[in-house]
DNA sequence: GATTAGCACTCTATAGCAGAGAGTGCTAGC
DNA sequence: GCTAGCACTCTCTGCTATAGAGTGCTAATC
């Protein structure tokens, strides 16, 4: 059975209904919504076949009814219609966003606040991958007697750090002279390239051997491993206040995820390069977020690199809202990333 | 009245079985206790007076007494003794921990995680301070055509990034070039040095003075926050486990606050270089931690640089067992990160 | 033929009540 | 000084009755 104009219609009065109130749906409630010219006896039979249909779910028979994913499915693909967002809002964001020069990583942050706070779910945001990631320079800076802190800067603006043993009593000035050598050395290389050449490399570096060793070593362990992307996450507890997690263990459930960055990189990671994607409850692979929807967007920092943001909601979430919010977000972001402040 | 030996022997009881229960304890409970060998009447009795003194408090007639936050100060202060760890915990600290070289930020994540995973309570830990704070290098990295992102790298291994617009158009060379020239200049000086000097600097740049400018600018801006050292958060969702958080209203109140870090970093801070630190429900000047306890230890970096860590819990929590987790790990932290790995 | 009014039925949520259980405070006796 | 005994208090659990929301079906209406 193809779904008509009026199942249409009143499956959409129900989505709204019951993104607002959370409360199963009752035919009466339809019925004397504007618009709706039907008695509830109508709208009864016709919540019938759409339940027959896999598009409603009924707790119990005495209960109206609730939406199910396939249902959210079709409201997103042919119900909502994008939306301008409201003045207030968009001069919320700037307001929250304009702020001058700041760090790459705060300004991030800072989306991630704004998200959570004006949808009132849960936002994820991961700064842009740049593309080709290689060795800035490399620092050696004094600790104690017998170690140094060893910081390589790369061309993302990502450090890694790591302390590391250096001969008892050395120079601080040697220290900063062999940093130097290091860096001139490594510096443009990606990566790869420096375990390719990392015998030549070492074979040209002629005095403090020892210590060489020890960064280079350093080193070696620091590019194996390929850490994920930091997540970062706003607005957590912000479903707690939905009575879908009045139970404190599916909220500890869902929390738990929050906690896992090894969990949470991943979903962000699947939208890909897509503008907008859209997953709805048992959509997404991670069963305990099997009762939430996860829309994300991209942003973009320059022409090459592009980071990914997602609100998490339940799956009765705002969509419309949300997707508007994302919209104006990433315009935004990417204006505040790509050109001065 | 002063405590006699009996009624602390009885405080004690009853302190140690509410902390493994969570339940009013009632004079029978204590009673049958081994090493107790007085009926439930005596017991009730001294119960009776300990209220009377503000160590007890009764929910309602019928029920057991709990232990009042002054019950847990005399605990804490009195009652308790250093135990040793056992040598299954020290294994499996020194098994967590046991990485070779590792990013300060990961190991310090890694010390967060075990100790939530140990104490099944929530972990704060923050980085150690480094004393003098300076400038290491300054890079300008291209992003698009008309901006770059500028990094800071100070002494600390802490980065300061933000995009800063250039001229259209400009080479990577010379940009490279530029960062050069601004790293030697800038080297060694702190932060407030920087500023002293601007004017001096900005003159002794000859070309590109409309670039230099809005670096230094940039520069400015950033040396002007202050900015609250980052708080890693471990275990946040383990107090959902406790039935002190059955209430989803008091979990949200509480994970709130571990979303702030304006409000966490202040609890640790406040703790300075004391070795140890508790705080105990009320004492905590936050109003949501008004039923947590706070264990604050610290451990060190090098000779002089001092980091903090922390395990909240509800006040009934295991303070023996904290102390000595945070005891041990903060040796295991501090040989970590002051020698070679 | 589609729509609707009417009605019996189902299921949940809530309040009220009784009984069990845990624990206390007091008193009298050891 | 300690404890056995007992009446009393309060909570928790389970049960029942009732109200309320909503449904599905049938028969009447447009």
């Amino acid at each position: 059975m193809r779904l008509d104009e009026r199942k249409f219609m009143i499956l959409k009065a129900i989505i709204d209904d019951y993104i607002q109130t959370a409360v199963p749906v009752g035919s009466r409630t339809i019925s004397r919504k504007a618009g709706v010219g039907f008695s509830p006896a109508t709208i009864r039979n016709e919540m019938s076949d759409l339940e027959e249909l896999g598009y409603l779910d009924q707790p119990h028979t005495s209960a109206g009814r609730i939406p199910s994913a396939k249902a959210y499915r079709l409201y997103v693909d042919e119900l909502i219609k994008a939306q301008q967002l409201s003045p207030e809002d968009t001069l919320r964001i700037h307001e929250h966003m304009d702020t001058r020069t700041e760090q790459v990583e705060q300004v991030i942050r800072r989306a991630a606040n704004t998200l959570s706070d004006m949808t009132q779910y849960t936002s994820l945001v991961v700064a842009p991958q740049l593309t080709s990631m290689c060795i800035n320079s490399v620092h050696l800076v004094p600790v104690s007697s017998n170690s140094a802190l060893m910081i390589v800067v790369t061309n993302a603006g990502l450090v890694k750090d790591s302390v590391i043993r250096v001969p008892e009593g050395i120079e601080n000035d040697l220290l900063y002279h062999i940093s130097q050598l290091l860096t001139v050395q490594l510096h443009g290389l990606t990566l790869m390239q420096i375990r390719q050449q990392f015998a030549k490399i070492f074979k040209d570096l002629k005095e403090n051997r020892k210590l060489f060793a020890s960064v280079l070593d350093a080193l070696e362990n620091r590019l194996a491993e390929d850490e994920p992307h930091d997540v970062v996450v706003g607005g957590s507890v912000n479903l707690l206040h939905y009575p879908e997690y009045s139970d404190v263990e599916k909220a500890r459930n869902f929390l738990s995820v929050l906690e896992s960055k090894e969990k949470l990189y991943p979903l962000l990671k699947k939208a890909g390069s897509m503008e907008f994607t859209i997953r709805i409850g048992p959509e997404n692979d991670l069963p305990e977020l099997s009762e939430c929807s996860l829309i994300t967007a991209t942003y973009h920092m320059g022409e090459h690199n592009t980071g990914t943001m997602g609100i998490i909601g339940p799956t009765r979430m705002n969509y419309t809202r949300v997707i508007s919010v994302l919209d104006f977000m990433g315009k935004a972001l990417s204006d505040l990333l790509s050109t001065d402040r």
